[in-house]
DNA sequence: CTCGTTTTATGATTAAAATCATAAAACCGA
DNA sequence: TCGGTTTTATGATTTTAATCATAAAACGAG
């Protein structure tokens, strides 16, 4: 998260997205730098017959899309509002100004990038040797740690459709509802109407 | 890469690993900066039942294992060498000591960063909603563009083997064997003795 | 050059998750 | 508050890649 002070210094600007809008297109080159003001953004890809793999969900304060950026190549995923949201956009050119220039912002960026390497190392080798519960505890666990889920009396409640974990861990509905439930007979998570807690 | 007098200058040291040799392993905390000098590094997974997760394979000139260097986090995979290999070794405090004394550096970090998080970006998608063809296909095409396939009068030779290939897909060998004979059947690929080529 | 290991290969069988079908409960917008 | 959509749920069936079995070819260390 960079100061929006110091990004509105450079010219970034405040720009509304309703729930469901798209933000930038896989294939397409990036032209900003975007930084989530308030709502919830997805990356993801569809593959050819419409299933969605979900590559991040960002909140509040939280950057995203910045590889590409840095690397001039097109957009690996879509980028769409899961809730209607508002954000930083700020122009590409000013955005390398603003690297240029304050140094500290790189070390930011750095522990950024790192920090969703570390994600993905771990959700990669989940996803391709784990069983479907193991793979739903894991990004669960993840979550608690970097997504914003709230901790009650019951827990820390897991808020995410099941349709989001499967997108998340590769797995179909049906899966995750069924892993869900044999993780709670296991006594790893509760279910109280519906939500998850763990 | 970071220039190997600017490395040595902050205090790096030159060490061989002979093929096999573990350089850290999963679940220990970062104490170096790691650049290779000469060989072939994979930094992998093994689950509960040994099955191998590669996250990624690493050749000369190329550095590793720098996120979890910069968040104070354990390792979330092994590293061993492919080959024998030599390897230059910074101390993390040198290491830090350096990126602040040099800023450029940073975007070199940034941007290696940005390469391998496109890398994970594109094959978590592939691994998560595609067929096996696809999942191989889509591996040995990004590895001509990044890892160190080199061209003859056949096209480029893909210099990994069955198992590797599986093991970066989350396939089977079985798996991967069929797929590229059917993939060699499409013209996708040549197979000559053995070889596989594109 | 030889022997043990690794790699590639192929067929048969199995297991596990995807798919298909259906429905109740909950949520949301008009 | 009504009606449509989304989410959760469950059972039956199918598909696909994993598994199991076996072997030839190639490679590599001594």
């Amino acid at each position: 998260m960079i100061a929006s002070e110091l990004l509105e210094k450079y010219g970034a600007l405040k720009k509304s997205f309703e729930k469901g809008e798209i933000i930038f297109e896989e294939g397409n080159l990036p032209t900003h730098y975007y930084q989530i003001i308030s709502g919830e953004i997805k990356m993801s890809n569809y593959n050819d017959d419409g299933r969605e793999f979900i590559q991040g969900i960002f909140y509040k304060e939280q950057s995203f899309g910045e590889p590409p950026l840095f690397l001039n190549q097109k957009y690996p995923a879509n980028s769409i509002a899961v809730e209607d949201s508002k954000i930083l956009l700020l122009p590409k050119s000013n955005f390398m100004k603003m690297l240029e220039e304050n140094a500290s912002i790189s070390i930011k960026i750095i522990e950024t990038l790192a920090q969703r390497l570390y994600y993905k190392s771990v959700m990669a080798a989940e996803i391709s040797t784990h069983e479907p519960e193991h793979r739903v505890l894991k990004l669960i666990d993840h979550g608690i740690a970097y997504f914003n889920f709230k901790k009650d009396q019951n827990g820390f409640l897991i808020n995410f459709t099941r349709q989001q974990i499967g997108d998340l861990t590769g797995l179909r509905v049906e899966t995750v509802i069924r892993a869900i439930k044999t993780l709670e007979k296991k006594g790893e998570l509760k279910i109280i109407n519906r939500k998850v807690y763990r």
